[in-house]
DNA sequence: AAACGAACTAACAATTTTGTTAATGCAAAT
DNA sequence: ATTTGCATTAACAAAATTGTTAGTTCGTTT
């Protein structure tokens, strides 16, 4: 059996696709399994002969996301050597970059994940783990910085849950800031960028001295 | 039929009050009339005589909770013979003591409210009604005090949407925010009351002056 | 070419879930 | 006391949804 001829993980493929796509945007007891089927242009069959069960494609979905949310914190700040405000700003910037190219993404996190502690319990865990790992460097950052005189000694953890909240709760709650903003902004994506620029200012003037 | 006789009040009530609970933890999609029901002390039959579908009583739980969405934010912010950083400070810590209080009302909103534009178009126009006035009150408040050399220029809305974002971010994301927490704080609460005063600077910090 | 096995299909089964209906109880009105 | 009407129940019906199975197709192996 050559490549092309192996329908296997296209189809594979093609489910996982559709699936994400409809947890997403119905979360878990509202996606059909049919539906997954049908959009992914299969049988409502095959779905369970990959699968077998819906939790299975559920629990691959989740697997894949979860991971996500340590790495981009850390992708985000991780650059120690650049000096601490532009470390700062950089993180700010690329976290609410990330967000806006997973715009359903925390929406998922927080009502489907978040609510299965035991199922993933530990792939949590392991993403706290790179955090804390970070917040640790990050606040040894600030420390020093603040030991020259040359910024608040502010702590990172509030810091960076400052950070995640500002860049988060725009597109969680897009459909209501949207109508808010209404007139104002010629289109949603101008107003994203002007908050992306205030989330920064609102972080780097809380670490500026009084 | 005397008061004490009529059960029709006493049984509706328990229906909504255990539509509420069952609808805020599980969504809509995965809410069960029967559980209602049961969680109400109620035959599942009952559930159906007084509000004919799992739709309609969705609906009036909605209703009763959109309409929360612009008083809180009124009632916080409302104040306007306050100096400018008071009723600021006084805004940001009634807000926050309200979704304190209403932990699962954001997600609610965020999950089920917003995902139904149709139905809940104009009970959200109504409430942005609302906060637009209080905005337009509040941006003169401001410029008056930065007129005055006493503060800075920002904009009212987006100083609201920080305040917003701030406050609700970690309770909506309370399961991992505990966790990362972790050891730090005695509890969650204590947590909280840290984060509360945080909060308060963060936004005042913005206003000022550099 | 025959056997083999993975991918696939159509039909079906089982369960869950929402919603209905006919009958009953019971308090108040006449 | 009889009637009236709302509240309630148990049983049932209908639909939706997940999951299974027996059999088919088709490329690969021997």
């Amino acid at each position: 059996m050559n490549k092309d001829s192996n329908h296997t993980q296209d189809t594979e493929e093609r489910i996982l696709h559709a699936a994400e796509k409809e947890f997403f945007e119905k979360g878990y007891a509202g996606a059909r399994t049919a539906s997954i089927a049908e959009a992914a242009g299969v049988t409502h069959a095959m779905l369970h002969y990959y699968f077998r069960t819906k939790d299975n494609l559920f629990g691959r979905i989740v697997e894949e996301k979860i991971n996500m949310l340590g790495d981009i914190i850390l992708s985000a700040f991780g650059d120690g050597n650049l000096p601490l405000e532009e470390r700062i700003r950089q993180g700010v910037e690329r976290h609410f970059d990330f967000i806006a190219a997973n715009r359903e993404l925390p929406r998922f996190i927080v009502n489907e994940v978040l609510a299965r502690p035991k199922q993933t319990g530990i792939m949590k865990d392991n993403a706290l783990r790179i955090v804390n790992k970070l917040l640790d460097n990050l606040q040894q950052d600030i420390d020093e910085h603040a030991a020259k005189g040359l910024c608040r000694r502010v702590n990172a953890q509030m810091l960076l849950i400052d950070i995640v909240s500002l860049n988060v709760f725009p597109f969680m709650a897009a459909p209501i800031v949207k109508s808010a903003i209404g007139s104002y902004y010629d289109n949603y994506d101008s107003f994203l960028e002007l908050r992306k620029k205030e989330n920064v200012e609102t972080i780097l003037k809380k670490l500026k001295l009084d």
